[in-house]
DNA sequence: AATGAATGAGACTTCATTCAT
DNA sequence: TATGAATGAAGTCTCATTCAT
């Protein structure tokens, strides 16, 4: 008696997730070239010969990290914020965001060494472009929102620091304090808005 | 007639900057890993062999990379600001920095791939803390000399938006336009300043 | 109601005749030693494990092709040539030869291929050899009954010719004329016999 | 002092020479696909390593085997046969043609095995065919010139005979007796004209 | 009877490094 | 100083075969 499909469907996926989540661990720490099939086979606790049963090459092993990786960050934007934001809104937008990143820093540290890498992550590197349009399309509905008058110079400001704190979360080797970032930047917009 | 031991010693030195340069725009092209020394050897219009007379290994040649940049970042730190900044030295200190991440951005973009590998850049990695820590230190006299009341928010919100333009310098493939990232660290300073 | 013992073998038969000629199939087409077990399962729309469960290995699935494909032949030439030939008897037995090995061109690709390789056919050599034998029987008792002198030039003619007619069939990617090339053979002997 | 181009370029040819070679008699006798490169090394008596310095594939070797091959081919049928064949020219012509084929019969015998594989000979078929059409074209032109009347049957018998024999050639342990063979084309062709 | 997950040996290939010249 | 032939370890990937279900 065979297993049936269902069966069969459910220890693909447990085995993809698995040899997934491995790679990425192995690839962030080491980088993808530096990482060969035998360690991340070992790591998994499986042999190689089946590591190229579920994905047809170490490269696809990294796509479907980098696809599954950005599903989730889309899930993240897919809420809607459409319509004018409020401040309570606003802040809890900057919040969720920087918890999204610090929370996969391991995915987005492989994420940024692949953008380093010329040709390696160009569809990535779309994907990322089209978050990152998405954040600022936020920020610059709220700034204006605001009436804050320079709204260019604004938009950078945040932009940088929200760019520093990414490169803290994925450089820094230890805990980062999420909410105070959060707060600062907030409190930025705030004071710019004051001074206005 | 044979050439003088000077004039050799200038070929040597000519032949190793010539073979760290091309390393270093592939290395930072293409990855440390993924850059083969035949590559190198190629780029450089060398022989394979020759490189090894003049290093001992891929690991060498990269560290003499690392090495040799660190020690212009240090030259340009050597300039005298033991004293009180003033307002114009500050700013003059802030735009050269800018400039001179800019102008090495391939080396700063080789150099963040390294640190985002485990055990690559561990010395490396060490003598960025001490630049970083060196900017923070004149960063802080300077905020502290202008009586700025919330000195840690300050440092903070300066820190990640040179950190934020850093990541820009190295991952945009476009012309980056310095002064204006300058000129908004030097405001915030100012606005910083003024609402005190 | 379970099966009868009878049914379970007849499904037995079909399963392992369905392999075989999806086999033969792709053995001819790639080789041998480029066609994977998986391919085999996958267009015979069975499981590996299944195969496996009909023939104990690759090699054995190729060894049943074989003897399969010359028992067939076999039968062919189990009719009686015992006697002397009729003329037309004579040109009954070289046509359905060629319609033999044409109607099965895929087998006899695959048969040529093996012969190539050292060390994989020598049985079926062997068997090829027999047949070869046989049919170069008749021929000579043909050509003797009909009085033709030059017995040897004869035999080699004829017999070159007929494995020119077999490269053809194997090699052609086209339809090809068999009665075309059995006329001719029958021809030329009539002229050995009329120039005789 | 590093050895002279000339020098380098006399120990390429050499290996790339030693290496074609040794694969030639390996792909012949076990197959291209049975035959690993470990065994061509081996064989050739340098390291695997040193077989990709020379040839950028396994595929890549065999693409030269062929090429080769063929033009020693062309270069056979580059004489001068474009006015019309006296009889001792055409009988020259068919023994050499002979003569070739059975001298390079390893050759010959990898070749078919490739025309037998799907995908794998696409070129060298083109190539092949070139070839036939040329030998088809010398003998029509000999048939013509000697007044035979039915031209096809005759150019199709000879063509067969061509063919067994070079099945033959490529298939038999055995020495092979050409002077035989092409005697025996020769006749059919007198007798032919004979019996006009 | 039937499935496909799982293995491990071995295939092709690359590359840092050495070495004779 | 300079060359590139040569090596061998290691990497990516394939595949015949086994096995639990």
């Amino acid at each position: 008696m065979p297993r049936s499909t269902e069966q069969f469907e459910k220890i693909r996926e447990q085995k993809k997730k698995l040899i997934m989540e491995t790679a990425l661990e192995l690839f962030a720490k080491k980088g993808f070239d530096a990482t060969s099939m035998s360690q991340v086979a070992q790591k998994a606790g499986i042999s190689k010969g089946l590591a190229y049963n579920y994905f047809k090459s170490k490269q696809e092993i990294l796509d479907s990290i980098i696809k599954t990786g950005f599903d989730s960050v889309y899930a993240h934007f897919d809420q809607n914020y459409d319509g004018v934001l409020t401040d309570s809104e606003f802040y809890y937008f900057i919040r969720e965001t920087f918890r999204m990143v610090f929370e996969n820093r391991i995915f987005w540290k492989l994420f940024l060494s692949l953008i380093l890498k010329e040709g390696q992550a160009e569809s990535a590197l779309e994907k990322y472009g089209k978050s990152t349009e998405e954040i600022a399309f936020i920020l610059n509905r709220y700034i204006k929102s605001k009436g804050i008058l320079d709204t260019e110079e604004c938009m950078m400001l945040v932009s940088l620091m929200l760019k520093g704190a990414f490169l803290v979360a994925v450089t820094s080797h230890e805990v980062v304090d999420t909410e105070n970032f959060a707060n600062m930047i907030v409190n930025t917009c705030k004071n710019k808005i004051a001074s206005n």
